[in-house]
Formats: structure tokens, sequence, C-alpha cells
DNA sequence: ATCTCCGAGTCTTTACATCA
DNA sequence: GTGATGTAAAGACTCGGAGA
């Protein structure tokens, strides 16, 4: 056992007065001593009252039972509880407070890991969300190409061309057939009703 | 002001595992 | 197999705050 006992505690404040521990824990020094704690209560040092300490599997699963239908304890059920098991009023009241601080720490815990799951699934989805939207942004990078392509060649086209005679087979190569329009379709949708004269269209991209 | 209860922090004991 | 040592779990205690 790697105990420190009180008496050896003594000693330590004794060989190191004002010396590590201040440096170590100041407001602990500062603070109001701590009581020294009984070896044991009732019959100190009684052999037979240290084998008791731990509670029978029996005691154990009535007091589950008991925590289970309600945290909080009553004195009247304390004293019931303590009568059933043969056990002090206080030492059940004690086990209920050691419970409820396991249970809370318990609780803690699994929130804790709850929400580190939460947190890692976030992080991988946010990961390729991001990665989703580099791609989206590569393709409009493209497709922003191809239209200012588009526009310089209508606009060549429009300034070499006599006005009157407007013809396909003056357009070299042929208007759209190079381009493999598949996939665009979107970037030049226009909606069914929605009819846009002359150049209009070239200023959508603009 | 006093009492009681509770949470938080800590000490102590017990039971078990590991190692030389 | 055995004793020493480390460690987790659980029982018990102290202290301080809140409410009656």
């Amino acid at each position: 056992m790697n105990q420190i006992d009180d008496d050896q505690m003594v000693l330590i404040s004794q060989y190191y007065p004002g010396g590590i521990y201040d440096q170590l824990l100041p407001e602990q020094v500062e603070a109001k001593p701590r009581r020294r704690r009984k070896k044991n209560k009732g019959d100190a040092g009684s052999s037979e009252v240290m084998r008791k300490r731990k509670l029978s599997e029996q005691q154990m699963n009535l007091l589950e039972q008991s925590f289970e239908d309600e945290h909080k304890l009553e004195s009247e059920r304390k004293d019931r509880l303590a009568s059933e098991l043969g056990l002090d009023p206080r030492q059940v009241a004690v086990w209920f407070q050691n419970r409820r601080a396991r249970w809370k720490s318990k609780k803690i815990e699994e929130e804790y890991s709850k929400l580190k799951t939460q947190h890692e699934t976030t992080v991988v989805e946010n990961c390729r969300l991001e990665n989703e939207v580099l791609k989206l942004k590569e393709q409009l990078c493209e497709a922003e190409k191809e239209i200012q392509k588009l526009t310089e060649r209508f606009e060549r086209f429009s300034s070499n061309s006599p006005s009157s005679s407007f013809s396909m087979e003056a357009m070299e190569p042929p208007f759209l057939g190079e381009f493999g329009m598949e996939g665009l379709e979107n970037v030049f949708y226009v909606p069914e009703n929605n009819y846009i004269h002359g150049l209009d269209w070239v200023n959508l991209y603009g």
C-alpha cells in the first residue's frame, strides 16, 4: 500500500515549513487546515469492524434496486432500508451519496464519448462538403471559360459579317458543334416562358 | 443562529493483478 | 507458490453551501 499516514503528514509539514508544499499548493496551505481523520469510527482498531466494511451481495442488490427506483433518499426510506439491510442509516445515506456521485461521473463520461463521436462524424462530413465545394467551383470556372470563348467568338462574328446577310455557313468552325454542349445544359438554361432578345443572353453571364 | 442534507473532494480499505 | 507492489473500486469522512 502506498499510503502516507497522518503521522507521516505531520512529519512532512515539520520538515518542509514554508517549503515545497507552499510552492506547490499555496492556496491549500493558506486555507484552513484539514481536520485529521480518525483511523476508524466506533470500535477503533477492531479487525472485526474492518472486515464488515464491505457490503454483502444481497445488501448491494437491494441498495442498487432502491437506487434505480429513486436516486434521492428521504429519511423515511433511509430508515426503512437501513433496518431491512441491518445497516446504520448513516451508512445507507453515505452509500447513496457515493452512488449518486459515481453515477454522475459515469453519465458525464458517457456524454463526453457521445459528443466526441458526434464531433468526429461532423468533421468527416465537413471535409466531404468542402471537397464537394471545391469540385463545384472548378466546374463553375470551366463553364465560365466556355462562356467567355462563346462570347468572344460571337462578337467577332458580329463585327465581321454584313448585317443583312447572317448565315450559319459563316461560322467557322460550326457555332455549337465544337463545344460538346453535353453537360452545359444547366449553364445555358433559360426558362421556357422567358424569351430573351438578341444579345441579352450574353449579359446574363457577364 | 442552528440543524440537516447534499455535493465535491479526499482518505482509507479491500480485492485483485502483476512481477520478481 | 509467495510476498511485495500497484491499482481500481467502494466505503467513509470533511468541508462548505443551501434551505427549512
